[in-house]
RNA sequence: GGCGACGUAGCCAAGUGGUAAGGCAGAGGUCUGCAAAACCUUUAUUCACCGGUUCGAAUCCGGUCGUCGCCUCCA
């Protein structure tokens, strides 16, 4: 069974095949650094995140590429608005960038060039479109000829004659064709600049990647990825310019990922209806987002709502109290009782491997993997709530073995990291830092209750436990006593 | 206007030719003084609508309606 992925150039899934048996490079477009992150941007980290884990999960070597973009009009205004540096802004959001990834617990990609970093590169570079009559220099500009190019459009599925029908392109006369796109702009005085032999001046927003992504992965390589919103103009840019400058195939498989939406429209700054990631982890856990964004195929849209996300929460907590359970088992028994687990939940949790592993050989479908994973999880629990007090040493392997094994799966999107009743405690602890009472009255209530229960007074008993819940904490009667958690937010 | 994606239970969401995974919510049950929590069980004769192909379609083809996206910076 190999791996299969789904190439937007050709529209269908291809099977992996790495130019270089066994190691297999990809390059994603990352942040333009003039702003804090949104979900959106985290959507794209953790999809991201969680192909580089699973392409080593099946034993591939992967050099991962993800760029900064720490140079364009935009970093530019934004740093004049507030009368910083560029560099100084742009310094800033990457800084911000990274501490939401640790947050997020993204790992690190192996290189994370910026395109500031890049400049002879890339001038080399546009000195090679030049040389081969693709780019033409106006003035202090160089501008890329899509018309010299013979295969544009063929990432987006246009061509040139439907674009211009398309009338939203701006004018301007110093192009030859409309659709051309600048390599090189001249700098206006205060902007960053740097010299070239077309004058003093900065690159245009394509030719970076091509640079970099020559630079670290050569002139031909594996994967390249990033937002659907990414494909037109882009990469389609970063084709034409690549493969115009090396004249070999610039990337096998192109890959992006959807939008995340709120109620169904595109997140956007121009919509103002965005949320960054920081403000979404002040109400949610980091694992949260994951579920939720994993919970969704990657090229699908993904609809952000309240509640969405309570089922993301509700979901985690299910996982969760599933492993701490098994955790409380012993690890070996004396006398034990013969096994209760029935054929079928042995048969769903020996398959949950494979199961597992077809659906994200298929197009990374996490949405099914999570499926199994939680099929699996019923199948434990199932098989926990008829455990006698003497369970079998085979049932107490099944279920031992089956939380390693739901957990290991898990890893490759980032859940289940916590120790499970750690996570349960630090919910807690959180919570209860906000509330105007201590573990102490907490307690002190409990104990003023258990003496009216005793008494059989069940009216006062009610009425501390309703006072409790009254402020956000939920008694649990049991045999040992009286438990008491705090009831998490959703 | 051009191009493209999507429409599956109350909600979220897999499934792309062989008879509807999973999660949330709901209902019933175990437990309890009653609860809560937890767990178990259960929940779509049917996949926007209309035709067609096929022994067989949510899955393929044609059409209709609806939603969204790209065509300008965008993850």
């Amino acid at each position: 069974m190999s791996l299969i992925i789904f190439n937007t150039k050709t529209g269908r899934k291809i099977p992996i095949e790495p130019l270089e048996p066994g190691h297999i490079k990809m390059y994603v477009c990352g942040i333009t650094a003039y702003d804090y992150c949104h979900i959106g941007h985290a959507r794209s980290a953790l999809v991201f995140d969680m192909i580089v884990k699973y392409l080593r999960y099946r034993g591939y070597r992967v050099t991962y590429v993800r760029n900064y973009t720490d140079i364009d009009d935009k970093i530019i205004n934004r740093a004049n608005e507030q009368n910083i540096s560029s560099e100084e802004l742009a310094e800033k959001f990457i800084q911000a960038f990274n501490e939401d990834m640790d947050d997020l617990r993204v790992a690190k990609a192996d290189i994370e060039p910026k395109a500031t970093e890049h400049v002879t590169e890339i001038i080399s570079l546009i000195q090679g479109l030049i040389d081969k009559d693709l780019a033409y220099q106006v003035g202090n500009d160089v501008y890329y000829a899509v018309e010299k190019f013979g295969n544009y459009g063929q990432l987006s599925g246009r061509n040139l004659e439907e674009m211009h029908a398309g009338a939203r392109v701006s004018i301007n006369e110093q192009k030859i064709n409309p659709m051309d796109f600048a390599l090189w702009k001249s700098s206006k005085p205060g902007e960053p600049t740097w010299d070239s032999p077309w004058g003093p001046g900065r690159p245009g927003w394509h030719i970076e990647c091509s640079a970099m992504s020559r630079k670290y992965l050569g002139d031909s390589f594996d994967i390249h990825g990033g937002g659907k919103d990414l494909i037109f103009p882009h990469h389609e840019n970063e084709i034409a310019q690549s493969e115009g400058a090396t004249g070999a195939p610039f990337v096998n498989l192109w890959v992006h990922h959807g939008f995340v939406t709120i109620k169904e429209e595109k997140m956007s700054k121009s919509l103002g209806n965005f949320l960054t990631i920081r403000e979404v982890l002040e109400k949610y856990e980091a694992e949260v987002l994951r579920l939720f964004v994993f919970s969704t195929h990657y090229r699908n849209p993904l609809d952000y709502s309240d509640t969405t996300m309570k089922d993301a929460v509700a979901g985690l907590d299910r996982l969760y109290n599933c492993l701490a359970e098994i955790e409380q088992l012993p690890d070996k028994i004396d006398n034990s009782a013969s096994p209760v687990a029935t054929e079928k939940e042995k048969q769903k949790l020996a398959s949950v491997v494979d199961r597992f592993q077809k659906s994200m050989d298929n197009d990374f479908n996490t949405a099914q993997g999570l499926g199994h994973i939680f099929d699996a999880v019923k199948s434990m629990n199932r098989i926990k709530q008829s455990l006698p007090s003497n369970p079998s040493q085979v049932d107490l392997d099944l279920l031992k073995h089956g939380g390693r094994t739901i957990k290991k799966l898990a890893t490759i999107m980032g859940l289940l990291q916590e120790e499970p009743t750690l996570y349960i405690k630090k919910k807690t602890e959180e919570v209860l830092q906000k509330l105007d009472i201590d573990q102490a009255a907490i307690e002190q209530l409990i104990q003023e209750r258990e003496l009216a229960r005793q008494q059989k007074d069940w009216a006062k008993a009610d009425a501390i436990r309703d006072k409790l819940l009254a402020q956000q904490i939920e008694l649990k009667d049991g045999p040992s006593g009286t438990a008491w958690k705090v009831k998490l937010p959703v």
